[in-house]
DNA sequence: GTGGTCTAGACCACC
DNA sequence: GTGGTCTAGACCACG
């Protein structure tokens, strides 16, 4: 199931991203299968088909997933990570706000370190990457 | 010194609310000091006072700074956390929405953890939060 | 129909903040109703847009409004009164100064306890609050 | 004692002036009285004395106070309330938002009307108006 | 001197 | 179409 929060002030395309590759690391999709159309998925989550588009559109680009002309979209088989260091070095950053955000709230080191590991473990049992 | 850079795709404005709650955190600058005034920052790095205005009354807001009308903004001596359960989660999920990139970029569960714990060693130093 | 005086010594903003809350109060708009956009509403009181904005986000950032991308802002259908004790505190505050005022004015106690009773009826109709 | 928060955003002026009509009401401070001269109370809590002389300039507007020429400033023996009409619609006003807050944190009818009552019970003591 | 508010006009991302 | 951000420049209240 897509859920998506169109108050929220994430763009909707970027959350239909990340919500796939997040089903993906779990295992909840998997390489090879595939996606529901545009369409299909738009009527789903009763959102404008373009949003969809674009999602589908940023994912393929990545090379999470491909289009094939007439068939539909597929979890990609053969996912290679990019590892650029600039973008390496903008997701630190983002992370880095996070912490700051997160020692504000009064979180202690080792409550924060507990809650990554705790996510991460989240992530298991799905493709693995690299 | 503070740096911004406007051609990020983050705005200005936020960029100078985490500059300044991360050197809070370092102990580049501490509590009861003094910020630059508007217009002082605004000539500094040459941005809009409007935009600095604007960092901080955000920053006022969240009782990270205070201002004292005709003397100017001191950061605040006595923040107390806001420990809002639901404001955590949603933090939560903005962690792991950064973790799933993060693998996607083929970084391991061990350099991530490994990352982190990079960045909190960097944020001590400064004020103790709760 | 808002009305706005741009005379007066409350900022603007500030005055359409509170009119669109005693409108909800008073059932005069209702949760899930959509507000004019922030470039109609300009033009029907004829204020500058970055001032509706202002009004707007303010409104956001107390969840008494959401704003849907590209959609347009609504009131919001479920408002969680915030009860802090420390704001509830100010509040006692604000209102003693007022009391002050009131009988500095030569109101006794029993016409202000009227006119304050007064003034809750006019505020009933719309949402229940808690 | 005299407090002023000088953080507030109520200006000083106006905290002064409305602390001291309070304490008259209270009967902490009694018709006939002297009050501090606006050096003596500029030096007692660190305020700019131009501050003072403001506030008690505008209290003596409202003859709440009158200043006898090298004698110093004393407490009105016979103050007369004003009940203009137009200040008084004003103060309504401002009580109404007062309450329309009230409202949104969650307090009930019974609660608000509960509180103001309390608050005019610590009024009582001093003169009389009216 | 300080911050607070407002206007006019511009550009952008998103849906 | 929607809201979000930024600039330039102005005026005001406060201390």
């Amino acid at each position: 199931m897509f859920i998506v929060n169109p108050a929220s002030s994430k763009p909707i395309y970027q959350q239909i991203i990340e919500d796939i590759k997040e089903k993906i690391l779990k295992g909840i999709i998997t390489p090879g299968e595939k996606l529901p159309s545009v369409r299909e998925l738009a009527k789903m989550i009763t959102i404008n088909p373009n949003t969809i588009q674009r999602a589908y559109q940023e994912l393929e680009r990545e090379k999470v997933i491909v289009t094939i002309r007439g068939k539909g979209t597929f979890i990609s088989t053969e996912y290679q990570p990019k590892r650029n260091q600039e973008e390496i070095n903008e997701l630190k950053d983002r992370i880095k706000k996070e912490l700051v955000e997160a020692r504000y709230m009064g979180l202690q080191r080792e409550d924060i370190l507990e809650l990554v590991a705790g996510l991460l473990d989240q992530l298991e049992g799905g493709i693995e990457i690299d």
